[in-house]
DNA sequence: GCCCCCGTGTTGAACGATCCAATAGTAGAG
DNA sequence: CTCTACTATTGGATCGTTCAACACGGGGGC
């Protein structure tokens, strides 16, 4: 497979090429861009000439001259709100795998946590990037302003929150459509008073999310009263919500903005023994780690991240090519994972 | 802070800086890279333009002039034994945390799962990272060789299991020392029958884990007989694993070769209607999210990414100005995160 | 027969930085 | 005042690739 014919010594060189080859430099770079321009033995000529030597571009000499270094940078921080740590890390693997196939590579940096522009700017003046992806669009979006002011090329994971018309393309997940989905199942199991556990009412993410489960609710002819609650996400902060919910005894589903306080509700059912499944069905969101080992097992609603990376990654390519993408404004749909939370047997 | 003065058109180039600034292209090279050799005066009227022009070096045309692309290869890849899946996220957060100081940035690829080397080659011979990070040297090391063979450097974060006298530069966490501080600790908590449940055999680091475990169990003189259980790292399988040790009512105590198995310790307990704790004391390796979120909190052992990405960025620091370290094997010491399941109260 | 075009290849220049060798400037010593 | 020694600055060449323009022979179309 890989040809590690050459063990040492300098790389060869298009010029090594073309010399053994009895071609010119120009030829041996229409042999790799443009196949189409040359004589059938004149390719095939230099193409064993290329495989012989394990001749690979360089890299840096091609953004040069080309002026694109086939590199799409990602700002990649710790825990943010919302879009939680491990659902990026997620995205981020299945970004690098989509890339892969492009020839693109993704190269991450860092910036001063305080300053969400920081970064961006000193790779686009180094021509280190041709574009970027962006993650987090819940808190307002000035790193679009500044990308689009500049005009670099970007897509990002998460829609306009602040400005529904805006014309840039992204990538995202129905949350709502997730959320409903989640009440939709406890209704399924026979479950009437469902809570929701969602987050502050600053958090759009939180609130699309939440709207979901009401409108399930309202297809039911459920009354939603006194049933929404929010908190910050913290298990500690869901399991005393839940506590207080479960006073009464009639509350039975939870539908929560994350596994975190779907964890939390899990947490007051063991202490309250309560079985969940069989007594409450809880619904967690974005499928993680812990809600997958968790006991008794967490069902949750989880995100088509490897779709999504794709989507970025096509409509990526549409920018890159300076076209105008067909279809900028990409929702996916979420899926519901089961798992014992919510079975009743 | 960002100077974002120019707002649209072309980057600025060292010509640009050096006509506006009335010197040499070379003299504004000199200002940004051989400062000490420019007059005072000088460096700062260059200084002036550069930072009201907004410039930035091309990164491209510097790699290719000097040969270095500033850029450190990280093959990333799904899930993996040993090294779970979350920890090579949080490992990664560190690292380009690590990097940011230095100038360098990470470039993730991936490759064929069948096929360890993928992907190195190429990026070697398109000059387009000037080392790589090497992440999992536990199942044999062809990447070393591969890059042994073809001088590129790099650092591994894991030592080199195969050849404990092997030259070149590594970090790893000392997992026996975290098995044998865990082993203490539930033995310090009274426990005195205390199980591992570990991974295969074929496993250097589930066995180097392991030995710490009997160590301390040695060392206080307890036996360990019928105590060490080997399984897949998996929930189900430690729940069983759990159950069967539980079965005769002496053993007290869990040392885990990963949160996963801890927590299907977790699972086991609960089915058992014993607390966790105050009955049963259970501790996991890897303080992962699930150890922090699961009911009613996992002790577990950490291992400082945070200081293996400072210390594996400065090693190739140091390899990459072709020095050599003065300690290239680097063992650091994991700590002891300690939560309810092995609090007594 | 003339001209233009098409298919193949070639050559020189350019991308933007740094390295190198050579030069202009600046003191200090004799 | 000149010579030396050193420093600051300069112009040109270079890294490896692609772009732009053009050379060359062979068909048509007229």
């Amino acid at each position: 497979m890989s040809p590690s014919r050459r063990l040492t010594g300098p790389h060869p060189t298009l010029a090594t090429v073309a010399e053994r080859a009895g071609v010119s430099r120009q030829t041996v770079s229409n042999a790799l861009n443009n196949p189409e321009l040359l004589r059938e033995d004149t390719l095939a000529r230099v193409q064993a000439v290329i495989e012989e030597l394990g001749y690979t571009p360089n890299r840096a000499a091609r953004a040069l001259r080309t002026r694109a270094s086939h590199m799409i940078g990602l700002r990649f921080e710790p825990a943010q709100e919302g879009t939680s740590n491990a659902l990026i890390d997620r995205f981020v693997h299945s970004l690098v795998e989509a890339t892969a196939r492009t020839g693109h590579h993704i190269i991450l940096f860092s910036g001063d946590p305080d300053d969400l522009l920081d970064g961006y700017d000193e790779l686009l003046r180094a021509t280190a990037v041709d574009a970027f992806v962006i993650t987090d669009t819940y808190a307002g979006t000035p790193q679009v302003d500044l990308l689009d002011r500049v005009g670099a090329p970007f897509v990002t994971f998460g829609r306009p929150w602040d400005d529904p018309s805006a014309k840039y393309p992204w990538v995202d997940v129905d949350g709502a459509r997730g959320a409903e989905l989640a009440t939709e199942h406890l209704i399924a199991a026979g479950h009437q008073r469902i809570a929701w556990l969602g987050w502050e009412k600053t958090s759009r993410i939180g609130e699309d999310r939440r709207s979901g489960w009401s409108r399930a609710l309202a297809a039911a002819g459920i009354d939603a009263a006194g049933l929404g609650v929010r908190i910050t996400d913290n298990v500690d902060a869901a399991r005393m919500a839940a506590h207080e919910l479960l006073e009464d005894g009639t509350v039975t589903g939870f539908a929560c903005a994350s596994d975190t306080i779907a964890i939390g509700v899990l947490h007051a059912l063991a202490e309250r023994n309560l079985r969940p499944g069989a007594d409450v069905g809880v619904v967690g969101f974005d499928d993680s780690l812990g809600a997958q080992v968790t006991w008794p097992g967490l069902t949750s609603v989880r995100q088509p991240l490897e779709q999504v990376a794709i989507e970025v990654i096509d409509l990526l390519h549409t920018v890159l090519s300076l076209k105008t993408p067909e279809n900028p404004a990409r929702m996916l749909e979420p899926s519901l994972v089961v798992r014992r939370s919510t079975r009743r047997d």
